[in-house]
DNA sequence: TTTAGTTAACTAACCAGTTAGTTTAGTCAG
DNA sequence: CTGACTAAACTAACTGGTTAGTTAACTAAA
């Protein structure tokens, strides 16, 4: 029988996940996420077997995260301009958990996936596919007027994803005392959105 | 009389840029960039002091461009509405020409600002005050509902800049053959955007 | 001669990954 | 029950390659 494991791997993947939102993959320090862990660093090499490593299982445990609530939203049977709602509102409640994810999902698609296997790869692409299914059903059933359902896809959560990214550089601009860049309840950002993305896909114009 | 550069740091920056965008601060490498530029690393260092110099130069030139292209729109004498289809047009040009731009930008977000002093955050701030100002001139002429402007600010810029910093992991999806992830035209999602942002801002509902 | 521009070679620090060895929990023969 | 045995969990110290930044010598134009 295996001896239990005192250092949960969960405890590394949560300091990763806050060295790589905060610097990156190339950035990121292996020593740093052992330390922050409390943890020997060869433990990390022990569980994740590299840095590489270690990156992807982050990444695939945030985006099979999302995945299957999004994936929840679009298999419920409320009609498709709430189920729209829900997605930027879901979206919100999930960064409020995982505070890293946005700034890990902005520097990944800035790197063009250059870290990500086939595995990775394909959750993260469960992510957009579970929301333009959605949207492309609502279209189906006259809810929506006719748009590219990974156009819809990007202009409801790329804002939220920037919004919450942003909130780091919105403090700063705050310290430089600049005017209309204060921050600003992440609530009233997504019932913003939810406003926008109604009348984005409304069939009435 | 100085002797005329027979190296532009025009080259390097262009090597930086290429190099910043596709490894963020951190995993760039100073000798990569040196030897894209085909110049002594000594003379990078000449001309912009440092690593962190050389990345700060960069930045200022490219929001200070944005910031002008877009003060020019908001300048100018269109109505509202053709003003916000000029600022999604002229971003999606900018980064046609820039191709770096989006990678940067969504990785100094992520970063929260990290590498940037106070004159490099002022020129970047003046990119949302210039479409910011647009948008509550628009609001205050009547053809704009009452929004937040900042909140107008990424609902409309940042699916552009998520669509383009996009391209390379959307050809990775592609090579693994996963439908409704193609690539597709730009000028199609400019469009998009267009409208999203005329239905989004239209007074009457 | 002065000064901006340029270079090859250097260095001190850093960093991903390894290694060799220790501890601990569970197994099982007697 | 018990003590030898095993394998997973864990650690401190190390290594070899890399990296940002420096230096000192050189070139050529004014």
């Amino acid at each position: 029988m295996p001896r239990p494991a005192r250092v949960s791997p969960d405890r590394i993947l949560a300091a990763a996940a806050v060295e790589f939102a905060a610097r990156g993959f190339g950035g990121a320090r292996v020593d740093r996420i052992a330390r922050r862990a409390r943890v020997n660093k060869a433990m990390l090499y022990y569980h994740f077997k590299s840095k590489q490593g270690l990156y992807r299982a982050l990444l695939r445990r945030t985006f099979s995260l999302a995945a299957a609530r999004f994936q929840a939203i679009a298999a419920s049977d409320a009609p498709p301009a709430e189920k729209v709602d829900r997605v930027i509102a879901g979206l919100a409640a999930l960064i409020h958990d995982q505070e890293f994810f946005p700034a890990i999902m902005m520097r990944e698609v800035a790197e063009g996936g250059a870290h990500l296997d086939r595995e990775t790869l394909l959750t993260l692409a469960a992510v957009p596919r579970a929301v333009g299914g959605l949207v492309q059903q609502g279209i189906a059933e006259g809810a929506f007027r006719d748009v590219n359902p990974l156009f819809a896809y990007l202009s409801m959560l790329a804002p939220i994803v920037f919004y919450l990214a942003a909130g780091p550089i919105r403090k700063e601009f705050g310290a430089l005392h600049l005017e209309h860049l204060e921050p600003l309840p992440v609530d009233d950002f997504v019932q913003h959105m939810q406003e926008t993305m109604r009348r984005a896909l409304a069939r009435t114009s």
